[in-house]
DNA sequence: ATCATCTCCCAAAGCGCTTTGGCAATGTTT
DNA sequence: AAACATTGCCAAAGCGCTTTGGGAGATGAT
């Protein structure tokens, strides 16, 4: 079924099908309703591609997501931030293009993008220091808005970040004033920015507090449960070991916990962990008290609202691009407890 | 930079630049190669809506998943699942258009991709018992291929599923050989094919040994770390508890640790547990000597296949569809033992 | 020299939609 | 009654590509 034939068996040119179908004051609301009732007998939906070619839209973003080559590490979040882009798309008649690419090439691939006229848009996904995208898009002139912020780029852009500073700042801060003094990081590779602004957050607490920063006990590698375990394994056998770790990911927790337990010691007791909470869906943070104690973000929620930035924005391109900074909260669970003396 | 500038660019017809492009014998090697030379200086690449309004192809797959809507659970696997497809996709110049539904919610998704003639065929996910979504995708005459298989559908369609049965069977074997008789099984939903499979080859193995089945000792929910947690931890207090643990998930198999050890018992000495492992990125089991023993078959890499197995099905709509059926590999780690005296 | 065959190339139609620029017919002012 | 808006509809162009159906010119066979 197409306009073609839909018209035809209504007697009506494509001219008013099409303006009755869209929404135009010109058709009367007699035909418009028939017009209506006939496309849903008929099951009739526009073909994408001839609409998209008569509009020049594509009605379509385009998700590019870079993956470690080394470890052929897919970020876990991913899946939960995906699905609450895909809400907010289908809300608006959107599609989602998802392209998986090797970290480096996501140049040609957003080029590609463009050339091939297939998205209206793109979210910049696990952006990184300095990160060379966002010129990149700006000068191909391909809207689109960042999952975060590449710290070094001068210049507008349209982000949602989490405030991984200050949520770190503050975790440091709640285990400073329950005592502890030796404080461990796990952290994910530093090169991501969110990972660099949470190791400010957390040296700027120390700091504040005249605290030395140790590098014996602060690591930074993919956030896996092994590097939580070895991690904390390692920081647990040091001479002077920390008494708290904070922790970049529940997944790497799971593993600080089990390192912790490996030692014979006691999770809130003996060693007190707070970890950052994506709030994943398949990884809950226990029930009514957590058992973590957590800096608490969805980023399904930022996936959500990410994907309607990057809409308005496509609606209204001439606005200054919009950016976003959401505060973490701060749960207190059963993670955390006073510094041994 | 569109074709018909190129061509005027270079003196030639539209037809001419465009078969030199697509590969065609009608042009002479030489002005081909000058083409070829002209669209990379000009970065051309052929508008994807119109050339697949002219070939009536969309050279796009749609992945269709859904999610839970009760717990908004989005299935773990899923993320690696999507990037093995994804390098499929590139590597044949198709995209891949996704889109996140709530249960139940398919058929009209499939309909819509299917009206707005946006996708060549869809990946089915998550396929549950008697699946009315096989049917539907018949009847539509959209190509589709299903990762899993939906048992009660007679028929033939493409699918490409690991043997459930036979690695559930043959870890339950595995644990019987090392002399345990009370073996609990923490399952995913049972509705789903899957895990429907994998209690039919735990329940087939202990009946073939004369072992009664005990429901006391099965439990079937989201694979969760807390379903992994809560369910042995219920089992473990038990007047007779289970001295090994068949799991469905990695994730499920970190809850099923957890309790055990805080019940003050070994893994491995007093409790055995055999999980089956996706092979997911950020889930790695351990090193060398991998910490579950573990019903192994990367999911990364049916993504790959069954991707590829979609895209000959597409270019080739008249063949048989296709199977595979992968068998686990079931590796030995040092979360099993021989059953405690 | 004539005819048939290739070899390269082209003009134009068509994919299914939106949108521009009308054009009758009705309603509203003067 | 004449002049003017307004309403409700339509024919046709155009989006950027592929593909059909040739058609010159070179080459080979007769």
């Amino acid at each position: 079924m197409n306009l073609k034939k839909l018209a035809q068996n209504l007697g009506l040119s494509q001219t008013t099908v099409s303006r009755a179908l869209n929404g135009y004051p010109e058709v009367s609301e007699t035909t418009r309703n028939r017009i209506l009732a006939a496309a849903r007998q008929h099951n009739y939906a526009p073909n994408t591609r001839a609409k998209g070619l008569a509009t020049g839209r594509a009605h379509a973003i385009g998700h590019v997501i870079p993956v470690a080559t080394r470890h052929e590490m897919v970020n876990p979040v991913f899946g939960d931030f995906i699905a609450g882009a895909s809400e907010t798309y289908s809300r608006n008649g959107y599609d989602m293009l998802l392209s998986v690419v090797e970290n480096g090439n996501e140049p040609e691939a957003y080029r590609n993008l463009r050339a091939r006229g297939v998205v209206d848009g793109v979210v910049v996904h696990g952006p990184r220091m300095n990160d060379e995208r966002i010129a990149l898009l700006d000068s191909l002139g391909l809207p689109f808005a960042v999952h975060g912020r590449a710290t070094g780029h001068s210049g507008p852009y349209a982000w949602l970040d989490v405030n991984n500073r200050s949520a770190f700042k503050r975790a440091t801060g709640f285990l400073l004033d329950l005592g502890h003094r030796r404080i461990g990081l796990i952290n994910g590779l530093e090169h991501m920015d969110f990972a660099h602004r949470r190791r400010t957050g957390y040296t700027d607490a120390l700091q504040e507090r005249g605290i030395a920063i140790d590098p014996a006990i602060m690591r930074a590698n993919e956030m896996t449960e092994a590097h939580g375990y070895h991690s904390v394994l390692e920081m647990l056998d040091l001479p002077h070991p920390p008494s708290a770790i904070l922790c970049s990911s529940m997944i790497c927790a799971l593993g600080v916990r089990r390192a912790i337990e490996d030692r014979g010691l006691v999770m809130g007791r003996d060693v007190s962990v707070i970890t950052h909470d994506d709030v994943l869906s398949y990884l809950q943070n226990g029930g009514p008290i957590p058992i973590f104690t957590a800096t608490r973000s969805s980023v399904r929620d930022a996936g959500r609202r990410l994907a309607q930035m990057l809409i308005d924005q496509i609606a209204n391109p001439d606005g200054a691009p919009e950016t976003i900074l959401l505060e973490a909260e701060l749960t207190v669970g059963k993670s955390t407890g006073p510094a041994p003396a």
